[in-house]
DNA sequence: GTGATTATGTACCATATGGTACATTAGTTC
DNA sequence: GAACTAATGTACCATATGGTACATAATCAC
């Protein structure tokens, strides 16, 4: 195994590859000769199948990390467009296909469900919390919206449907605030009119 | 290729198998031998590894869509600590593998999308239209539902965290002005008498 | 029982796979 | 330019894979 430049590009290949071809079935002479190289020289640099398996899978883990927590504060209805976005489908196709690798324990992607709850839920939660809603709530309200996104991208990436996909997530935000109507009267963080709380990065302190 | 009873038995063990191993790098001497029976066997009954994976992913298909819609009409509590039991994790984590494999367009999983959404969006949207909710809406709406269930199943096997998920279930039908459960007055959508139409498999809009 | 169809076992094959051994080239350092 | 290290090529290996050929047993029809 090696940290090198050329590794580096080694694995931004292979990810791109997988973008579109997955990594499931994929063999070393497959992906090998499919962005240029040799199976040997994939061995050279990543040790083993898995080792490059653990590195293409911790690549996907930071992309969507980035991806869809997106820069800075937006508000829901840009975020969910974003994360939305046709071009970004590869990566949560991959995201979904390494998600179900781990949780079959498949060996290269173990650490892939540490925090992949958590690492979103958190940040939404305590931009809650700092609206005042109570960390029970927020947590909850939090979980709920990370569970909405990837259940509507679920069903875009299945469907294709932007549409019909993009009416329910409209609903949700329709649901989780009360537009325009007396503050106060609820209790959740959704009820604020700025919904696009629950996409804020922590960092995005205010 | 045959439809035997042995056909039958072999298929029962290899999705069982298939429960708690997953399907992707399952070779046929391993599955064969897991099983009870040889490779020569299982491709005899289902013609080639492939064939096999396209009965696998029926049986699966089936399963989990009697499995998620219950039986009868509940309160959307009730089903969802149904859908949500233990006991149903390996057939869920199977699902999403399947659905990973079908959106990377793997053989023999091809049709497993085909109305993954629509055919459990359909009935709880015509229970919502009978409740006097416009057709628009209603879809939205059992859209969202789907992809919350979807959403929190996945951080539910990921996580095994039951007591978040369900909190943030229950923030979900708190928001949604469904009352606490008042059987019958359940405006949620989940609960459908009309199980039947389940079976009516309406096609994707793809 | 006989004959046919179904089911299973044994043995094999061509191919692909991950991985290794060993040699060779390209770069960098001194 | 020599010495050393990183990078790559060639050739190979043991193993596992899906699939097939062929023989054999079991089951059932008549």
């Amino acid at each position: 195994m090696s940290t090198s430049q050329a590794r580096d590009r080694l694995l931004a290949s292979a990810v791109d590859h997988a973008l579109n071809a997955g990594i499931a079935d994929l063999s070393l002479r497959e992906l090998a000769s499919a962005i240029g190289t040799s199976h040997r020289m994939l061995i050279y640099h990543f040790g083993s199948r898995e080792g490059l398996l653990v590195a293409v899978t911790r690549a996907v883990e930071e992309t969507e990390l980035a991806a869809l927590l997106g820069s800075g504060s937006e508000d829901p209805r840009s975020s969910w467009k974003r994360i939305s976005d046709p071009k970004l489908w590869p990566q949560e196709r991959l995201f979904f296909e390494l998600y179900s690798y781990s949780l079959l324990g498949r060996p290269g992607t173990e650490g892939f469900l540490e925090g992949i709850v958590e690492s979103w839920v958190a940040p939404i939660a305590d931009a809650l919390v700092e609206k005042g809603v109570d960390m029970r709530t927020a947590r909850a309200d939090a979980r709920l919206g990370v569970a909405v996104v990837r259940g509507l991208l679920l069903d875009l990436l299945a469907t294709g449907d932007r549409k019909g996909v993009n009416e329910a997530f409209e609903r949700f935000l329709q649901r989780t605030s009360i537009p325009d109507s007396a503050p106060g009267s609820d209790a959740s963080g959704f009820s604020d009119r700025r919904v696009g709380a629950i996409f804020d990065r922590p960092t995005a302190a205010r």
